[in-house]
Formats: structure tokens, sequence, C-alpha cells
DNA sequence: CTTGACCTTCGAGTATACTCCAATGATACG
DNA sequence: CGTATCATTGGAGTATACTCGAAGGTCAAG
């Protein structure tokens, strides 16, 4: 597959895809012509980086999973991949946990500021922020 | 309060809190020494901005929603902020749904990293993040 | 009345993740 | 063989959200 190809089937634009190159995430083939080929692993590699950068890792965090998952090495050396990589679970759950609770009342924000007595649920939908701010100081979200 | 105070207080700089200010995010009272006061409006405002971040909303998105909130104009005037934020809502819904699953398969993947006979597991690991892609891809996530 | 911790402005710099452009080469079709 | 569409490179530019530094003003305590 050439790199047109592959980003469109990725939904993203061979820019993108050739600066992931650039940053060390995906390795394509070259053929004679010196034309970018992307093979299997390469699609598995878009894959990883499309979930893990949905799920908030940044491209140097994917690089690194990245490494350790294309070289089996010694133990050891995948214990700061692992690492981080439980350190992003426990954040996402936190964050998950925020965003669940959060979403509810949202909905409630946006219904008291649709009403047209808008300016009396102001200090209903204060309160409903400071909660909201409350839960992300408890949770200790970044 | 001061800007050093208001700053702590909120766990940001105050390179942040007048970064927000030059966006039109935080109005702070002048005093006569020129030294900016944040009172009650000011921590309503922050902690608004820090909630609305938190769940992914750019500070431009945050500006428009403050200024709907500070000044109750016409209701057609909000139906753009209430539309976006309707629409931030649906996306949030989204992103929750994905997150919720995805931790999950996440968990695995990570005992699955974790263990000696890591290479064999690869399939495994490959199989789960292909699901995660499709689900976002299903899911219609930006 | 000086010292230290605060405050001010302005402008420039940083990090991340793209995004675009110009010049040029490769391949496929009628 | 032309031309359209793809590909290459290098380097510059953009957007967002800060972050820093220099030069200087304010103010309470000792």
């Amino acid at each position: 597959m050439l790199i047109k190809e592959f980003a469109t089937k990725y939904h993203v634009t061979t820019d993108t895809v050739r600066y992931y190159e650039k940053e060390g995430l995906l390795t394509p083939i070259r053929l004679e012509s010196g034309y970018r080929f992307y093979d299997e692993t390469c699609e598995k590699a878009i894959t990883f980086i499309i979930v893990l950068k949905q799920l908030g890792f940044s491209l140097a965090e994917i690089r690194l999973l990245l490494d350790m998952e294309s070289k089996p090495i010694s133990p050891e050396c995948n214990v700061a991949s692992t690492t981080l990589f439980a350190h992003k679970i426990s954040e996402l759950e936190a964050k998950v946990s925020f965003f669940t609770t959060a979403i509810h009342s949202l909905q409630i924000v946006l219904s008291l500021m649709e009403q047209e007595k808008f300016a009396e649920n102001k200090p209903k939908i204060e309160g409903l922020i400071k909660d909201m701010y409350k839960d992300i100081q408890e949770k200790g979200i970044e």
C-alpha cells in the first residue's frame, strides 16, 4: 500500500503519516522508486497510534510503547514502559470516573442554560461547576 | 486576593492567570497600584475554566460560554453557545463510552505485556488494539 | 530607608502536533 | 509521449497553551 491509500484508510493525511515516521512511530519499507510501502506491520502500528492517541498518550509515549512492542528485549528494559502504561491506565480511570459524573452535571447545566429564566439559574449552575471542580481535586486529576 | 494567592489557590502559575486574562477569560479588578485583584467573580470564572478545560474544551470555546454566562443577552445570541455545548456533551458521551470499555482492554494488555512469554501474547494484544480501533470508528470519535 | 517579596508590561521562546509549499521524480493511461 | 496523479525532500509556517526574561514599580517589615 502506498502512502495515500494508507493515509486514507486510517483517516489521516499523508503529511501526518510522514510526520509519524519522522518521529519514529512508523517505519515503512522503501520501494526501488523511493516510494514508501506500508505493510501489515505498519497497519498494526498506526492502529496502535490512533488508539493510544485517542486515550491521551503523547506521540513520545506511544513511541516508547511501540519500541517495546517491536523488539522483545530484556524484561528490565520493559519495566519503564509497563510502568508508564500502568500509570497512564490509572490516570484514565480517574478521568473516566470524573467524566461520567461530569456528563450528568453538564446535561443539567445545559438544560438550565436553555431556559428563559436563565439568570435565575446561575446560582444552580455555579454550584454544579463547583462540585465538578471539587471532584477534579479529590480525584487528583493532573 | 492578589495574583499569586489566586494562582496558588487554583494550582496554576501567575503566567497562566495573566494569559487567561489576555485571552479574555478573566477580568480582575485593578487596584490603584496597578495590581490585579481577584474577587468572587474571578474565582467562579477560573473554576469554570478549569472544569471545562479538563473536559476537553479549548480556551476559545470556554470564552464563548463565559461570555454568555456573564451577560444575559438575547436568547438567540445564546443559541450558538448552547449548541456548541450540546455538541460537546454528546462528544463527551461517545468518549466516555469508548474510554470505559478501553480501560478494561488496556488492563488486559498491560497484564499480557508484563508476562515473560510476552512475544506469544502479541497476537492477543494486537487483537485487543484492533477492537479498540473499531470502537473509535463506530462511535465516530473525532 | 533599605531589603525582599511581591507586582507590572512587553516581547520572545517553547512544546506538541501537525500543515503547507516548492521543486522535482515516478508511474499509469489513452 | 503527454499529462494526470501519484510520490519524494527540505524547510518553513500554524495553532494552542503556555512559559520565561528583562526592566522596572509597590509595599510591608525591621
